[in-house]
DNA sequence: CGTGATAACGGTACCGGTATCGATAACATG
DNA sequence: CATGTTATCGATACCGGTACCGTTATCACG
């Protein structure tokens, strides 16, 4: 059962390929009787419409590629929902590629995606390679990278600073009376927000005469269960700590759950600080503190970049709206007053 | 900056388009010399290739359409991430969408995805509506039908009975020496998976003069907060209850969080269980019982049985490997002799 | 009644690639 | 030297739509 064509419901209205087009794309130069006719007959055949002819003939194909290194964790998912929601009722659409974090793969999905004539992309933050910044730049079409500020946009540019986050995680811990400060992260090499946000925070301590008294690393990627493991086995050896700083949630909540198990007060004997706010966070039976990251309002302000950036190519006015747009993630989970 | 096309680098090259083509695909007959300076033209131009125009010329695009009903809830980029992994290095490409929940909405959605003439579909679930099935019907390509398995099938058809995995979960609760058990739910008008979940365990109930003692039904989508709210509300009004069953694991982690904060042990006192198997359940600092979904897995299965129907295609042959894959969810979380 | 405007529709040329068949040249072979 | 073979490349016809311009018929109007 071959896909039938317009060819074929325009022989079966009795009429010419060019006014079957025109009935049914609602053009306002054909007979309403006719227009009928060709819906009734493109309703018989279950006629669909074949976009790859109408992009390469139309020479737009109003398609969003967005390029993220992962699925698994939950904050990427959300920024991919809250592209589509911004782009629901705008007539473009949204096409997912997975890098998995490695860079080569990340060109290679962008390559494959351009090929796809998009007319806008998105890619997650800022540290492409130079032959994959070449190529989003001369693909000509608007290219957004978000979650990330620290860097040198391409074009347009939506996110937060991750140094920012870590910098001021810093800050309010020590604020917060803690000094023995450990840090328990994962797959940094792979992360490098979260890589900003370690170095940012470490700043911070370097600049009171201090430092992490303990680091937890593993090549894993980051899951409640490898924070819990890793955090048990920090509190096994180095029982003084007062503060951990995770590279993420996720990482957090199972240090949360491995502080339980062994008996450990939180916060206040022990506070542990995360990053991105996941909506977890706001229910676990103990605080832990973490910035919360806007990742669905995020992918909005990308998809509304889009659209802003389509209209004003149609007027050819340019000097548009900003080019940047800056997020602020407050912390959360961190009383003043503890000791 | 147009984007530059075949035509210009075999321009550049000193060739024609077609041998530029050849050049660019490794054909075989095509001088040595002769694709070294089409490849390093390409290279100069950073000629990206319009997949438009290959798949409308070649009449296959290797795009497996995805449609998915939520992207807030973990479990779907789960099963998105193992579609995906499954297909790399076969040259298909997985897009996707998603339907909100809404059968309309879901509608379009599929209307779009065909529209691009995708090689295979995969969407969520049996419960289609009549028309969408029709579509999906006279698309002409392998449909399937992922997550559940009670219903009729289209076509192929990978996932588990919920029906079974309500029973199954009701049955060992019953067997763990529950009685009074509640259900705490959410959506139920929407996820249509929890909903035969909820119904089998009720039949199971009702087999054994039983019902549930309490329900707590939400609008909202499930949330671990959510969770934590309707079983904090629920253990107030009646607290004689020994064991309450989620319509899936978030809420059920919020009403362990919930019953912490209460004061309530977990398992001891009651006893928790959800459905899914998140990663999250693993660790927890009480446990919940859950039956453990496959949701890469299943990803994987229906990435397979594309691969697999596109080659038998090929040969034409028919009679293909098996239409049908079926999972069995273990219930863990859940240790025999409690009282 | 000739003219022009308008409504409704058709014809043709693309869009940027690939399939298919042919053409050409170089070379081996009897 | 005529012929066949092989390697390499080009010309042409699509794929299924849309853009653009042209055509035809009808009708109002001076």
């Amino acid at each position: 059962m071959r896909r039938s064509t317009l060819e074929e419901v325009a022989a079966l209205a009795g009429v010419s390929k060019m006014t079957a087009s025109r009935a049914l794309r609602g053009s306002s130069d054909v007979a309403e009787e006719t227009r009928r006719r060709v819906q009734q007959a493109a309703e018989r055949l279950s006629y669909v419409g074949n976009r790859l002819a109408l992009s390469l003939s139309s020479q737009r194909t109003n398609l969003v590629a967005v390029v993220v290194p992962s699925m698994s964790n939950t904050v990427f998912p959300e920024v991919l929902s809250g592209i589509t929601t911004g782009l629901a009722g705008t007539g473009m659409q949204a096409v997912f590629g997975i890098s998995d974090y490695d860079e080569v793969k990340e060109r290679e999905i962008i390559r494959d995606m351009l090929s796809w004539q998009p007319s806008a992309i998105i890619v997650t933050g800022l540290d492409q390679p130079h032959d994959t910044v070449r190529m989003l730049k001369s693909a000509g079409i608007p290219v957004i990278q978000v979650m990330d500020l620290d860097g040198t946009p391409i074009d347009f540019n939506v996110g937060l600073s991750h140094g920012d986050a870590g910098r001021d995680m810093a800050v309010a811990l020590l604020a917060a009376g803690r000094k023995k400060i450990a840090y328990v992260g994962s797959a940094l090499d792979k992360d490098l927000r979260a890589g900003k946000r370690k170095a940012a925070f470490q700043r911070v301590l370097a600049a009171q005469s201090l430092s992490f008294v303990s680091e937890q690393l593993d090549d894993g990627f980051s899951s409640i269960a490898l924070g819990k493991r890793l955090t048990a086995h920090m509190l096994a050896a180095k029982p003084e700590i007062d503060c951990i700083y995770y590279s993420n949630d996720d990482m957090a909540a199972g240090g949360l759950f491995a502080c339980m198990e062994a008996g450990i007060i939180v916060p206040s004997q022990i506070v542990l600080a995360g990053f991105n706010g996941l909506d977890l966070t706001d229910s676990l039976p103990a605080p832990i503190a973490t910035s919360k990251s806007p990742r669905r309002a995020m992918g909005e302000a990308a998809a509304r970049l889009i659209t802003d950036a389509m209209k004003d190519g149609e007027k050819s006015s340019g000097e548009a709206g900003p080019k940047t747009i800056v997020f602020k993630p407050p912390i959360t989970g961190l009383k003043q007053g503890w000791t």
